[in-house]
RNA sequence: GCCCGGGUGGCGGAAUGGCAUACGCGGGGGACUUAAAAUCCCUUGCCCGAAUAGGGCGUGUGGGUUCGACUCCCACCCCGGGCACCA
């Protein structure tokens, strides 16, 4: 008998896996199709097991599906663009390209030891010119259709990256790679999708996610684009000779007769023609000044104090005429709604906070709807919910709700505003003055202006040989050859875009390319993509909740209008796993807290480090990594290699058949007590796999049954080979999507020749899972007292009948009166006694 | 501050409103062995008790609903995460 050598094992059917394609999946409508995605990982270079838990997950879901009859495509590939590569080349004088592909070598290898059933056919890589090609498409197209467009603005600018960062990069107002590193603001000419135009679609379509998705992903991706219903009303600056007005936008119009001035963003554009000629100007400007270079500092976001200075000038209150102070103050962000606010110190705790530092007045302009009417000297903050308004002219006395529709319809018919909805979400800026990304498109000519580069020029190429120093421009701006070109126009002079692409952008799509990774005509065939898609189950990581997965969202609703795919959501189901920890924190290179995937394959075989992964904790739950726990589910697999191991000989030529009922009636206990076993094993396990995705307690079922199997031993006797066979035959077949390399080995020893790529997921037989005895719970008062054995089905009054005839219950309720008897079939009897 | 998760043995974790602690780890005892490792068997929530008799207490805290609550409801405490001057 062969001991279990997992390194033996697990290379033996990695090679034939190899030489079978056995997971090349193509398109064929004869079969459902599964299309199961782990996200698109960075070749960082080291692989821990926080990477393969993902991979793991993914793949077991993978194996499973294929058992049950699926046609799945489980592809696999390198988002190599982005600045760590560039970083890496500059610090070791090397090419970003060599880094990145010695990385994604090493990753693969890792990857390929762990036996992962990828279709390594689909396999790419996002630096490939066949690849980025594609982003230029994808631009030029966004180009053509106004949705990206280029505009000087100010910009998140990270001193350390040397690179302007796209709004879901920033992190409480730090790079989201230097998290001690505020962010600076630059202005400078930039590229932008407009994501914004899709705000609305993207808010809607959350609801259709809702149920395959988690709900604080839902959560946060509706607000991340924070949009609110309001009104942007004017408020006309006084004299009203000068003819200029504030646009302030407000959600709260029904609070307006409570306004007590006017606060405008320290960066407001009318700031400058306002301050003009007042009394006092110079210290006011310099004031403006100091108040705009307020760079907040994480912590001090939110608690901030709360500053301004009165500019010397008046607005009138568009409802009441009421002269109103313009102040400036530093809460106040330009680049969200108009630049202003009304300020309404009552019932805005912000505007309330200022009113205190500046004494200015709280007029109170709703009350509650019950209770206490609120008075100046009561109210120790604002009151911000919806009540009844008082003091407010004519819509005195009515709700907040209707308030605010009359009076935005007022508003709105008098000319002095309108209904608005603004929105959080901001649109993307993707230029970065980086080497190792794609070169946008575009072309820049003195006679012609912007000019795109044709479809028929694309790619535009990355140079080859580039020296990298991370300072200053965009490197690209320093080759020569790249920034000459010629116009696609007029043929004369033109300078190249030396900007190059957001990674984001690379990951927006790459699903897509998957399903057609080596079309040289499009990014994809459209009749393929619809065959594969939507995506049935992704997997990865919280962090992408937002950035990647509501870019590739706009970006699937930007190819639908496109008329390249018919769908308007590119993942049906989302899956975020928990992270793997060692000593309470994420495994990560900085913290040097890993556990090398290599290093565990190496030790102990790939199957008990996937084992355990998916043992230690539900697939959701961060996973604390325990040297101890590889080491249970190590014996476990030899034990479960030792028991297969003692009996495949005798069983190799069997053949096995589902026993009916009619076997069933002349099975041996031991016969019954281990189909029983299998089959309520293998009810549970499907459950798992199909509802629940708690891998966890399907790995400890399949332990369980293994702990039957031993204990029935010696299963030579009192049971035949042919139950022996099929019970072990579901043992493996439960396992094989955990454990695929020994469950490929185990399939082999019981004598199939073909592999378990032919083989099919068990069917459950609910005969054969049905206990002959049941064992039922006599309680008194709700304490147990007492337990039957029964058959199941047995009648409510039959076993109130076998309780009360229990001698110890007879005894215990001898001199009591029993008020209530409770009685579950098959599962208890519960008397109340007094 | 707001919004999500979560709080169960020494540890990771199980439990469609029905025997709390499955499975694994760790601990204790034993078999095999010259010995050790490996393996196998038994045992293992806490307290009272000689007991493998019986009883009591136990799922963050306090209430509630129920014949019966880890599970449902209300309030609170603690931990983790996300958002946070968004007008």
């Amino acid at each position: 008998m062969t001991e279990y050598d997992p390194q033996a094992i697990e290379a033996k059917w990695q090679k034939r896996w190899d030489e079978q394609g056995a997971f090349h999946a193509d398109v064929d409508r004869s079969r459902p199709k599964y299309y199961a995605l782990e996200m698109l990982p960075y070749p960082s270079g080291t692989l821990h097991m926080g990477h393969m838990r993902n991979y793991t997950i993914g793949d077991a879901v993978a194996r499973y599906k294929r058992l049950r009859g699926f046609n799945v495509i489980h592809p696999i590939g390198w988002d190599a663009f982005g600045l760590p590569a560039e970083n890496a080349a500059i610090q070791h004088s090397t090419h970003p390209r060599e880094w990145i592909n010695a990385n994604i070598a090493a990753m693969k290898h890792v990857c390929r030891r762990f036996g992962f059933s990828y279709d390594w056919r689909r396999e790419i890589s996002t630096c490939e010119p066949e690849y980025y090609r594609w982003n230029q498409w994808f631009f030029l197209r966004m180009l053509e259709r106004g949705l990206a467009y280029r505009k000087r603005s100010r910009v998140n600018w990270c001193p350390k990256c040397a690179t302007v960062l796209a709004n879901e990069q920033v992190v409480n107002g730090c790079c989201w790679r230097h998290e001690e590193t505020p962010v600076e603001a630059k202005e400078i000419e930039q590229w932008f999708l407009r994501i914004t135009q899709y705000a609305d679609a993207l808010l809607e379509g959350i609801e259709t996610l809702a149920g395959g998705w988690p709900e604080r992903v839902l959560v946060m991706q509706r607000n991340w684009i924070g949009k609110s219903r309001g009104a942007k009303l004017r408020f006309v600056v006084a004299p009203q000779a000068k003819g200029e007005a504030i646009d302030v936008f407000t959600t709260r119009i029904d609070t307006i007769y409570g306004a007590s001035s006017v606060i405008l963003a320290p960066e407001h554009p009318l700031l400058a023609k306002l301050v003009a000629g007042v009394k006092g100007q110079a210290g006011i400007k310099a004031e403006i000044a100091r108040l705009r270079q307020r760079i907040l500092r994480p912590a001090e976001l939110g608690t901030a104090e709360k500053e301004g200075i009165f500019i010397g000038r008046f607005a009138v209150n568009p409802f009441n005429g009421a002269s109103l102070p313009i102040w400036v103050g530093n809460f106040v962000l330009m680049e969200y709604g108009a630049g202003a606010v009304m300020c309404v110190p009552a019932h805005d705790q912000r505007d309330f906070e200022f009113a205190d530092k500046y004494q200015l007045s709280k007029p109170i302009v709703v009350q509650p709807a019950a209770g206490k009417p609120l008075t100046p000297t009561t109210l120790g903050q604002a009151y911000t919910d919806y009540g009844v308004l008082v003091d407010s002219g004519p819509y005195s006395g009515l709700a907040s709700e209707s308030a605010i529709e009359r009076m935005t319809s007022d508003a709105q018919a008098k000319g002095l505003g309108e209904a608005q909805t603004t929105y959080r979400l901001k649109d993307w800026g993707i230029s970065r003055q980086r080497y190792w990304g794609t070169p946008i498109p575009v072309l820049y000519c003195d006679k012609c202006g912007l000019v795109p580069v044709p479809d028929e020029q694309l790619p535009v190429l990355l140079p080859q040989s580039m020296s990298v120093s991370g300072k200053g421009q965009s490197p690209l701006a320093n080759a020569p050859e790249f920034v000459r070109a010629t116009c696609a126009k007029c043929a004369g002079p033109a300078r190249r875009e030396t900007d190059t692409m957001d990674t984001f952008i690379d990951s927006s799509w790459y699903f897509y390319r998957y399903t057609d990774p080596r079309n040289s005509r499009a990014p994809f065939d459209p009749a393929i993509v619809r065959y594969w898609f939507p995506i049935d189950q992704y997997i990865g990581g919280i962090e992408h909740a937002i950035l990647h997965l509501l870019y590739s969202r706009f970006f699937c609703r930007v190819m639908k209008d496109l008329g390249l795919v018919d769908h308007s959501e590119p993942v049906a189901r989302l899956f975020t796993q928990g992270m793997v920890q060692k000593g309470g924190v994420a495994m990560s290179k900085s913290k040097g807290n890993i556990v090398g995937a290599e290093e565990m394959a190496k030790q102990y075989g790939c199957d008990t480090g996937r084992l355990y992964t998916l043992f230690a904790a539900p697939p959701e739950k961060d996973l604390e990594w325990s040297e101890q726990g590889i080491e249970g589910c190590s014996r476990f697999l030899h034990r479960v290699h030792r028991l297969v191991a003692r009996h495949a000989e005798r069983l190799r030529g069997v053949a096995v058949g589902n026993p009916g009922p009619a076997d069933l009636a002349s099975a041996t206990a031991k016969e019954k007590a281990l189909l029983r076993k299998a089959h309520q094993t293998l009810r549970r396990v499907t459950h798992d796999f199909d509802v629940r995705w708690h891998f966890n307690t399907s790995v400890a079922l399949i332990m369980e049954l293994a702990n039957e199997l031993q204990k029935q031993e010696p299963l030579e006797q009192e049971a035949s080979p042919a139950v022996v066979k099929e019970v072990f035959e579901l043992m493996t077949l439960m396992l094989a999507p955990m454990a695929p390399h020994l469950a490929e080995e185990l399939w082999e020893m019981l004598g199939h020749a073909e592999g378990l790529s032919s083989a099919t997921w068990p069917a459950f037989q609910a005969h054969l899972a049905e206990e002959e005895q049941i064992e039922v719970v006599i309680q008194i008062n709700g304490r147990v007292r007492g337990k039957l054995l029964i058959e199941p089905g047995l009648s409510a009054d039959q076993l109130l009948a076998r309780a009360l005839a229990d001698a110890r219950i007879a005894q215990l309720t001898a001199n009591q009166r029993v008020l209530k008897k409770v009685v579950v079939p098959d599962k208890l009897v519960n008397l109340v006694v007094a």
